[in-house]
DNA sequence: GTCTACACGTGAAAC
DNA sequence: TGTTTCACGTGTAGA
């Protein structure tokens, strides 16, 4: 009675099946019915599912490198001949007893820059009290701010 | 002689194997190299595949969510109550000819107000050529502003 | 009748 | 040595 290995064959190939079906399960896109198709359309599912996993991460970089970049990559972004071109940037900062802080900037306009300062200043951990921003030609701004420790609600919180 | 039928499940049984072992190279995760540790293997790593998707996709809603919900929502976010405890919110916007637009703004204060306010206007297409903010207890901003239509460059773009 | 895809049992190789 | 895995040729069933 040779049984013995016919009925492990016979319980290999099940396996086989099973997983066979279990792919052809999870694999939405099935062409056709046969082994090599189902291999072949997980194989093109997979290759999908990375491009899906690399464009979502290029999306979140994106979505990240759109962050405040701080008013700070201001002065570093302009070139010498914009340096020299303009007035030179003024960059105040005045520190009173109590946490009170005044801000004075001047500097050429660039696109974002207020945005910028305004959520770099937050970052900082100061709030906005009261501030002048004017932009004819260059960049002004004034900003009285206090520094949020436990955060009392300010403007900058808001 | 019959090798017609031979031949051919010859070629079919090198189809089935070629594709296996382009899975098998596919899939990183390789523990043994059985047919059928290769297709569990698969099914584990696509599974794997779709949860980094999810992962992925509910981090991009995160980043989503936390963008500037603009000025206008936060009036609408305010309850009943904080409408009664507080001055009358006010929301004046004057336009003259020639694009230049003023905005006044009084209302309660709230976690990212100006942040909202300005990127709003931004959005608008309204560029910030001066503007004054105070926030004691309530907000309050005022600010001259100018259409950008061919975006000379202005305060907001900066 | 051809062509295709599958299941089956068996022998051999690997561990 | 036995167990496991694979390749092989064949029979069969559906288009």
């Amino acid at each position: 009675m040779p049984s013995k290995n016919l009925m492990a064959e016979r319980r290999r190939r099940k396996r086989l099946n099973d997983r066979l079906s279990m792919l052809r399960s999870v694999v939405p896109k099935i062409s056709k019915m046969d082994r090599t198709s189902i291999l072949g359309d997980t194989i093109d599912y997979m290759k999908e599912l990375l491009e899906r996993i690399r464009q979502l991460q290029e999306e979140i970089e994106e979505q990240q490198q759109q962050e405040t970049p701080g008013v700070l990559s201001v002065f570093r972004e302009l070139n010498p001949n914009e340096m020299l071109a303009r007035n030179t940037p003024k960059f105040d900062v005045e520190r009173k007893e109590g946490g009170d802080t005044r801000v004075e900037i001047y500097c050429a306009a660039k696109p974002g820059l207020l945005l910028s300062t305004v959520s770099t200043l937050e970052t900082l951990g100061l709030d906005i009290q009261q501030c002048v921003v004017s932009c004819f030609n260059d960049f002004g701004m004034h900003a009285s701010c206090s520094e949020v420790l436990p955060p009392p609600l300010s403007l900058l919180d808001y």
